[in-house]
DNA sequence: CATGAAAAGATACTAGGTATCAATATTGCT
DNA sequence: AGCAATATTGATACCTAGTATCTTTTCATG
């Protein structure tokens, strides 16, 4: 009795599959509720949707999720780590510190910047991690709203 | 009885006192371990080399440190949080994967490109997090090396 | 050198995550 | 459809990093 799942789910399930991993009830129902996340989550949130899945299965399937790519973890300004969906292979976050949402940093070059930078350092590149923090275009709104509004 | 500690520490110490910190025993002692270490740290560390310190010592030091600006942490490519002595306000680390060091990432004009690139995505940028991973010179020669030895 | 505030130490606790292991579900085969 | 081999699950115990609480100790100031 496979229960149906959104689009998004199923690409998810599909790809463990294609990987190897088997398609389980418990993992079907991760997918779906990782599908509908809005913003970045905790394997706490995850469990407090998933409250019949044991806590260990949770965590497995999400760092299988992770290595397959599929989710990505995101580090908050205190340090934090999070997760959330992943669409791309390395990519970096605008993450909106008001409400949570992240969009994907296109077209930035700080590949090439860091290349040349570390050279200079005698510093042979490997890899980086960067996350950007800020307000999305939405908040940014609102809080002009409040402000002409208490003007 | 003061404790004989080097310049270093002396410099960490009296910034706590200036921002009104007491200068106690236990706090010399990290000082004087911290100013030692020559790579990122973790608590663990440090209680290691201080046995006879309590372990909430050490995290409430720690995190004074931090706070006041002398300590940074630094994430590490799996996702570890530990930590590093700081020179100046916000920078970037260059850390070497082999053997942990870290030097100070000078020169990058990261923050004008995101600047421009996150207001392209609407979006209000207020801070970031980048750490840029690698091999120091040293690691690189040393392997280079090898290589020779081994051909 | 007394005293009040700050800090330390012990301890218990929390959060996030991993290891172990017996029970169960899935897959592939016939 | 039925079955065996194996992957996965759930329960549980455990681990690491860090915080809260509370009593005792230490500091620096008059």
């Amino acid at each position: 009795m496979r229960k149906r799942i959104n689009a998004l789910a199923e690409q998810l399930l599909d790809t463990l599959e294609q990987k190897g991993y088997r398609s389980t009830e418990p993992r079907r129902a991760m997918a779906q509720v990782i599908a509908n996340q809005d913003k970045h989550f905790t394997a706490e949130d995850l469990r407090k949707q998933l409250p019949s899945l044991g806590r260990a299965t949770i965590f497995r399937s999400l760092k299988l999720l992770v290595e397959t790519g599929m989710v990505c973890r995101v580090l908050l300004e205190d340090g934090d780590l999070h997760y959330q969906l992943s669409h791309r292979g390395h990519h970096h976050h605008l993450l909106c510190v008001e409400c949570g949402s992240s969009q994907d940093l296109l077209g930035c070059d700080i590949e090439d910047l860091l290349q040349q930078t570390s050279a200079k350092h005698g510093f042979e590149l490997s890899g980086h991690w960067l996350e950007v923090y800020g307000r999305c275009n939405a908040c940014s709104n609102v809080e002009q709203t409040v402000e002409l509004t208490n003007a």
